[in-house]
DNA sequence: TATGAATGAGGATTCATTCAT
DNA sequence: CATGAATGAATCCTCATTCAT
């Protein structure tokens, strides 16, 4: 059965309030976002939010779990063909990096960087950000372990490949999408995966 | 000439301030920090601060100016002996770690994630810590260029392998150095310059 | 002419909103005491409200009406017999904490204690519930006078004599009765009369 | 030794705000009452109260100890020389009703009527009002004991004794000490003795 | 008629900044 | 120079009231 009608609208200004939050918490931190410049973001008055949200701490949190959420969805997928590590790898990258795009400010701000500025991590408010990111790490390593297990990959500590991968994927496409206008992830992507297997060395070198 | 005393003494008050200010702003953010916990942490009343920096904007930007002061000068530094490209790297990867460890807190927040949480980086505010970012990824660069020029590096785009280092450094030491407490840096360093140069690919996937 | 059904319910549904906003002003005072609550008091959703009445204030100064009503109605009523003044001062007691037992929470809060609390007596606000204050004291004078005339009392001043009496009603029933369950007023009505007539003197001690 | 001056000028900013509070209290109620317009009346401006006072919980508490402090102490007292019961009952009124005065507008809101209108008796808030008014009704109850020792009063429940006596001064003194400008206290005490000791009663109706 | 989402003014509280001492 | 009391603007949140459905 179909929501009712009022039931979809609820949740069609639930989503717009959180999608306004995104970005302002993005920009401005949590201290520095004001409820005032959501709601206007969201296209509503202040005083509105409160009808689907008991306050600036739950407005944060329910931004947190949309974006895990997404995240989360990804992580779970398979590739729809059997794929070497190698071609995962790149599937694995592609998928990861729009749904990154998606929600980049967020995403760079609290949850890529797992920001430490604003919450302690134990904090109430800083738990949901903090099981996102151990979810996302989760993915890398689960990833990576698959390539050990194919030996594509030297042997060596899966959660040293997985930062590392991590920290590829930063610095090498993140970044830059985040500077300027979003464009396509495939370039990106190949930069990943050729820093990621055979690092910067000339062959000789090796 | 020696400072005279009375200079010598507001000196010493403004480092003080500042030093108290990385804490605080690491630890809360910018609009999360207080002048009066700035204040107190340095040992003085919250008025007193006035007589240093005119506003909070400036006390922030004091503090930027500060750590990548210290940037600037390690970068600017040559090694005591002429070095092979990977030595010079690994050289160059202790140093930069243990700056960074030294103020990790605001140098993660603020400087190696180039986080953009608090501020625009157009805005006055952002300026100084983006260019103290520019000015780190640009040590990065230079060193990497060297490794092209002795052929020890593969051809290729120097922002993007400097890019790719500074994400390595970021995923594979200052990450862990920043959770629990500061240890040595020499086995990150090894992590770092056997992916940057290597990668992961086992020797027969290449 | 009966009224049609319409104008009933109309009728009903005022009537449900003046008792759920007496119970509502009672427990939380007047700024204390929301719209949101007095509605789903009386089953009704907040925007009802507005049908009946055109604020809040209106609904306050209809609940102060519709008790002192009852207040009203009691005090215009003559008992079934002729009564010498000792026993219409029971019959009249009686009634009257029966009545004040009704509506107890608003009574206390607002008429009895005549509280200043919420608004000045001057206020448009205060008008209705000091009319009905003066209206309570107007019905025990009146009391009082018919026990001068006859004799009972002794020659004094009648407001005197109205005011003891609506004290010791006060401080000798209604506090009590407030607190707990209300139970017989029987008791506390022999306590009044006693200490009204003879106070708490030993007869020699006259 | 004398306090030095910050402190005193502390305490007296602390009294200020107590004194504006206790008239704002009294006249709105605790809903009712604004910070802004406390602090207006204390002479301040509405963030000055913070520093003496971390809510505005703690402000009403600290009235509310003020107030009850004032009536310990006057409780506390001994009559200068040894009095029979109806003089020391005189003795006691006068110092009552004075002590009532001074704080006449709080003391009548939240005191003489312990109204229950604004907190529940359990809560925090409402409990140094509670515990302020079970002290006054102990002193009434301590002071009826003894007429009843001294077979002044005929034999009867003190409780009761206590009630109708505190009955008698709200009705026939604060009440109208309250309304205009306060008079002497004289006269009304006259009146409460009078009624308490002999009540309304004609001698033949005896 | 009733609903409940939306508005927006208002109130408690915080905090950068000033200034008399 | 340093202090810390005072200011007042800004922020979160509440709630009387309105209005489209």
């Amino acid at each position: 059965m179909i929501a009712p009608r009022k039931e979809r609208e609820a949740a069609l200004a639930r989503s717009a309030f959180i999608e306004a939050a995104m970005t302002v918490f993005s920009r401005k931190g949590y201290h520095g976002a004001t409820m005032d410049e959501i709601a206007r973001g969201a296209g509503y008055s202040p005083g509105a939010i409160y009808r689907y949200f008991s306050s600036k701490d739950e407005v944060f949190v329910a931004v947190a779990q949309s974006i895990c959420e997404g995240f989360h969805r990804q992580m779970a997928e398979e590739p729809p063909v059997s794929l070497g590590f190698v071609d995962r790898l790149r599937w694995f990258l592609v998928r990861h990096l729009e749904q990154a795009l998606q929600h980049r400010e967020f995403f760079m701000a609290f949850v890529a960087y797992n920001s430490t500025l604003e919450w302690d991590h134990q904090s109430e408010l800083g738990q949901p950000v903090t099981r996102c990111h151990e979810d996302i790490v989760g993915g890398f390593q689960d990833l990576v372990q698959r390539g050990l297990d194919e030996g594509v990959l030297r042997p060596g500590d899966p959660p040293v490949y997985a930062r590392a991968l991590k920290g590829l994927v930063r610095s090498l496409s993140i970044d830059e999408l985040f500077i300027g206008e979003p464009g396509p992830v495939g370039p990106a992507v190949e930069r990943i995966v050729e820093m990621f297997l055979h690092g910067a060395a000339a062959p000789e070198a090796g």
